[in-house]
DNA sequence: ACATAATGTAAAATATATTATACATAAAGT
DNA sequence: ACTTTATGTATAATATATTTTACATTATGT
């Protein structure tokens, strides 16, 4: 499973930080996220998809 | 966090089970998911929503 | 009524996501 | 060069998803 949150992230001029606090959830939830090292609940993305006004499957596709 | 699994499957004329094994978990967490016991994970809601051909957005939702 | 299939549910065990804390490194500004 | 901000990373602790096993209940078929 990879992931674009990195670049959506980028592109809407957001610090890991900043999108750490608008989903309240702690800055290495983001970084684990962006870096691979889990994937996150369904919720998270379902969050993520609507800050970045994308559908999660825009942000989260299963092919590695 | 509402879905609509049941819906999707009852459509496609599987059992729980039919479904539980597509998806390689126990019917348990297909059984677990449909009755709101807890969210599954975003691989299983992309898994959900490559079954049943629709977005992840279709079969869940974050309003209550 | 009986048998079978499908579903609901529960408790304990395991796997994984998330937090908290902390520190190291990289990037950017002055 | 120095300071500040942003990011990468590690470890232990906690929360939650999932499995396993098992049994109860409901629906369906005969």
């Amino acid at each position: 499973m990879k992931n674009t949150i990195k670049i959506h992230r980028v592109t809407h001029d957001m610090t890991q930080e900043d999108l750490a606090n608008r989903l309240d959830v702690s800055r290495q939830t983001i970084n684990a996220i962006e870096n691979n090292k889990y994937f996150p609940s369904l919720e998270l993305g379902l969050k993520l998809a609507r800050i970045f006004k994308c559908s999660v499957e825009d942000l989260f596709s299963l092919e590695v």
